[in-house]
DNA sequence: CACTACAGTGAACGCCGTTTACTTGCGAAC
DNA sequence: GTTCGCAAGTAAACGGCGTTCACTGTAGTG
């Protein structure tokens, strides 16, 4: 029943190897993430890796869950810094950190937003790394409705939203937040404002913007100035640290 | 010092090449476009396309130029649609297109935009990819600016731009349009409309909208009726065709 | 203490990019 | 019209990859 030694030690196993996985990615990219590299690194030998993932695709799904969780809880960690009430201050820090945790982990950020690796068949039954990507989405979304509920900016009624949208937007509610009245134009704009920060975030990182700019920040800035006033907040600079 | 015969076959060769790695791309995945892959298809044996291209990478640029090259005429294609002096048409039009377009080339797309590949070695020296990524750039830069001269909107003037961005504002200014007394504020608003553009589109070819959405359509049309009045333009819905 | 289940190994298969040494046959020059 | 250079293409090989399989030894269980 209870974890036995056995357990014990082949969980600690499991960590080592994502552990070490991850720390191939960050150092040397992920070309070099190879299973036998992996197990050199650990003093042991590729086949050997099997007894704990069916795959290379799978250990990297481990992986990609690991760094989700590493991220949430750095953006967590970036909004207990803000005092209880302040909501602008949240939004702000909670875009801030996302955008400076994927600018400090590129590789990283690659592979959980990337362009799809061609092991997308992943099954989506109990996946750890969807999981952990629904925790970090759920970050956002949390922080969203509260803002919502503590002070109502305007929406869109029902009847105002693109026809094509209103079932989409309905089913993803009921499923993220269920037995809830949320308006609909909420879910709406949270979607808006979701592609605004993650689209500009991944086009910086991904080095798509180089083309005009080598410091993308101002334009980030000026996003979340835009982004505010619509959810009724207050834009305010970053602290200079 | 014209084409020899022998110069005309083997440019044919080059683009049977290319084309061949294309077909493999889209058909089968960036994995599959191996150099064993793309000589077997061709009925000859990898070392022989080593006297074409000094490498796989170089190969794949190639490709990228290619693929950059076809996407931009069909923008063009898609703007000749549109009558000459409809500039709103012209600027939902290029839009869309570009959304069809990636949609319709996932593949395609990924490898011009999406995360990087750790070949990112490329020499910026006369790099046939870099100079058709710059022509696609220029299909929205060059609409941007007869908008711009035709009908101007409104936009920050130069002290109203945040410092930081200034600077590179004006490097961009000087290098794509050299010698124009262009304001720096519309550089400001056509990046921000491209970030915006092309942020959404990516975010919806790679998938990573499918938490929420099934059809991201309704909020491309949505993002483009916020930046149309932006730029002093009328929203139109799409033709239904 | 016996034994089994499991962690780990070594060898092998078929891929990959790339290099090297080589053949072959076309095109140009005499 | 013959000769010759050079480019096109090949076969073999190297090291690395993911993965499979038959195996060993040992640590934990009964």
């Amino acid at each position: 029943m209870g974890e036995s030694r056995r357990d014990r030690q082949r969980a600690a196993t499991v960590q080592e190897i994502t552990d070490t996985a991850r720390r191939i990615l960050v150092e040397e990219g992920p070309d070099a993430v190879t299973l036998r590299a992996i197990a050199r690194e650990m003093g042991m030998t590729a086949p050997g890796l099997y007894r704990y993932f069916d795959s290379h695709a799978e250990l990297l799904r481990h992986v990609v869950g690991d760094i989700f969780a590493d991220l949430t809880a750095e953006l967590h960690k970036g909004l207990s810094a803000v005092p209880e009430g302040d909501m602008s201050g949240k939004l702000l820090a909670v875009a801030r950190s996302f955008r400076l945790w994927a600018f400090a982990h590129r590789r990283e950020y690659a592979l959980l937003f990337g362009s799809p690796l061609p092991d997308l068949a992943h099954r989506k039954e109990a996946d750890f790394a969807e999981e952990s990507a629904q925790r970090f989405g759920g970050v956002f979304l949390s922080l969203f409705l509260e803002l919502w509920r503590k002070a109502p900016f305007p929406v869109p009624s029902d009847d105002e939203i693109d026809p094509r949208l209103r079932g989409q937007l309905r089913r993803y509610r009921d499923f993220t937040v269920p037995a809830t009245d949320l308006p609909l134009g909420v879910v709406q704009i949270f979607l808006q404002c979701w592609v605004r920060l993650q689209g500009a975030v991944s086009l910086e990182v991904f080095g798509h913007l180089e083309f005009a700019l080598d410091n993308p920040e101002p334009m980030f800035e000026l996003m979340l100035a835009e982004i505010a006033p619509i959810l009724g907040l207050k834009y305010r600079k970053p602290d200079p640290s």
